[in-house]
DNA sequence: CGAAGAATTTAAAACGATATCACTCTTCAT
DNA sequence: ATGAAGAGTGATATCGTTTTAAATTCTTCG
């Protein structure tokens, strides 16, 4: 029979603290939003009938009125990708840690697809977005985010229009790794990337071109530049097609964490020697690449620390809504290159298959 | 000075598409939610309006009134495991082709923060949730399971609450490879797996237990089986800690994804011959156990479809809601086991080395 | 042709919060 | 004493939708 705290099946409304508090509505939603025009005493009676209600605010009703949510949104090609998916915990997380929600959803490389998901997320009312484009070339997608009106902050992505970035430092470090391999003595060197329509691609890719020139090596035979899709299928045929042709090259940079792995596959499946008969360079797949036979010489990025910053660039931009806008934040990590044993100096037994 | 489609910068509502339509804005909803109550000239009339304005419903305002939403939500303990957000990405593109969003939250396996994200994805309006609990014996996640108020499928995991639970089979997937591990003449066999106090870690040492014991050796000795997290750490840590001890095992499943990379760190750097000192057998991780040297045995699941049948599973339920109970689902998935040549026959060398 | 009944449509009342604006009551300068 | 400024409060309108119940129109049939 006891009646402390009825707990009615229906959850509490503000009305219910109000009246418990024996205050207004308005003064009880002052309260709830922290507003200063409140005296001391009635913010205290309605704490306390918030805690004895268990009151949550009704965030439906929160956001018809305001027009703005605590839900981020979040656009990323596939979040089934180990590195992808790096990325977004880290992001979700750090919203988290600040009572926001993040949903992820996945475009599939489809630039319709993300054009459609940025709207629809917009239209249900996120506060914010986190894209990845897949291509940063469609307009499509740079319309889409455009006519977003949220703050949106890009992903290792460089699309032309005015939103906050976080990019990783693509284009040195891939410098540094053909220097390597340079050095080692090789002089017949080749890339699979991914689509030059995204940075990651089209960094790595200009990168790999220049350093070569910067030896005098500009002219780049045909055949050592491999750029599609980022999938494992990719780096497998690539690599089928790189060392089963009559000159293979002697060193090979598989610039994507699936490329490397199709690319590894076909290796094997071919007998290739590593370092033996081709150096090899892959990327990311950290706890991976340092198990494999041989250890791999990698690319490494720290994806947590673009997760955590991008979202703490979003909630940056969301807070400061309205108010005069700052610059757009463009802020890049760098990338590690981890020298392991994959790569070892041009072998005169590497030369000598080669000028059979 | 074209005044087509003014398109204001305020969206449609559905007052709008009422008044152009030349209907009631009861009409205009009717349409908008398929009642069968309304006549065919007025549906075209409103079809037509709203795509001319652009109409979509403000789902906060649909939200308020109804109380439920578009948007499931997703607990799990970490979205940045790899077989997690297969999982996850299944099931979120499962519902987004239905139109819904999903909202993931990792808990890190704090049954705590597990407890606090699903109340406050309900509290949310989310209608209806996927969850992983990091331990299934938790009373305070088992409670806020219970008071959810929404729909839940489990993701392979057995918490005693009257919801559905999509799982995978690990129990005879176990067993099979522990004989196999007997036939090849292997009597000391180790395993490292994740905790006992959720399923997969539960079955497979179950399995391990019962397959031994059926070969009449149930009686394990100390030393030879390994609980603990899910991290590579763990796996790293107990393959240290078996191989190092004066008569090592001669056979070791790591089971769990994350275990087999870190026990595979550890036997690499203590240099033990897989499968000529050790049989292994791993888990998971599909392109990359193909690729490691040598190739490792495994057992496989379809996280995909894990994650696609349990948001069928759910949205089948959000769909019902109201309507008589149908028994709870509970939908088990097989495994696989892959044969490949991290494991082999008993050898003198091996016996050797260990009778020594 | 008129009435009963079915089929549609509509006006008005929620849903739970915040925004706006008016009001009271101090405090303080004039 | 008067007025102005400002702090604190509350009544009411509003956000965009669905629900309810009542009103209207359309059929059908005696």
């Amino acid at each position: 029979m006891t009646r402390r705290t009825v707990r009615s099946h229906r959850p509490a409304t503000i009305a219910d603290v109000a009246k418990l508090a024996k205050v207004s509505i308005v003064s009880a939603s002052r309260v709830i939003n922290d507003s200063p025009t409140v005296r001391e005493s009635t913010r205290r009676a309605v704490r306390g009938a918030m805690l004895e209600l268990g009151y949550t605010p009704n965030a439906a009703a929160q956001m018809l009125r305001t027009k703005r949510s605590n839900i981020m949104g979040c656009v990323v090609p596939d979040l089934s990708n180990h590195v992808t998916a790096a990325v977004v915990h880290a992001a979700e997380k750090e919203l988290n840690g600040a009572g926001l929600l993040l949903v992820t959803a996945s475009s599939d490389l489809s630039a319709q697809r993300e054009a459609q998901l940025v709207q629809s997320l917009c239209q249900r009312g996120v506060g914010g977005l986190l894209i990845q484009p897949g291509d940063e070339t469609s307009a499509l997608v740079s319309g889409a985010i455009t006519r977003a009106g949220v703050p949106v902050v890009l992903l290792d992505r460089d699309v032309e229009v005015p939103s906050d970035r976080v990019l990783f430092e693509h284009y040195d470090a891939t410098r540094q790794v053909v220097r390597y391999l340079l050095d080692l003595g090789h002089r017949d060197i080749a890339i699979i990337a991914t689509a030059e329509t995204a940075r990651p691609g089209r960094e790595r890719l200009r990168a790999f071109r220049d350093e070569l020139a910067a030896h005098g090596l500009g002219r780049i035979p045909d055949g050592r530049i491999f750029c599609g899709s980022h999938l494992a299928q990719h780096g497998f045929d690539a690599a089928m097609a790189l060392m089963s042709a009559p000159s293979p090259p002697t060193a090979l940079i598989a610039a994507g964490n699936l490329i490397v792995l199709g690319a590894l596959k076909a290796l094997q499946s071919m007998q290739i020697d590593i370092p033996g008969r081709l150096s090899f360079v892959g990327s990311d797949n950290p706890l991976v690449s340092e198990i494999m036979t041989p250890p791999l010489t990698v690319i490494e990025r720290d994806n947590a620390s673009l997760g955590q910053l991008a979202a703490r660039l979003l909630m940056a931009r969301v807070k400061a809504a309205g108010q005069p806008h700052r610059g757009l934040e463009r802020m890049t990590l760098q990338s590690r290159v981890i020298l392991r044993r994959s790569c070892a100096p041009l072998s005169p037994r590497t030369t000598g298959a080669k000028s059979r």
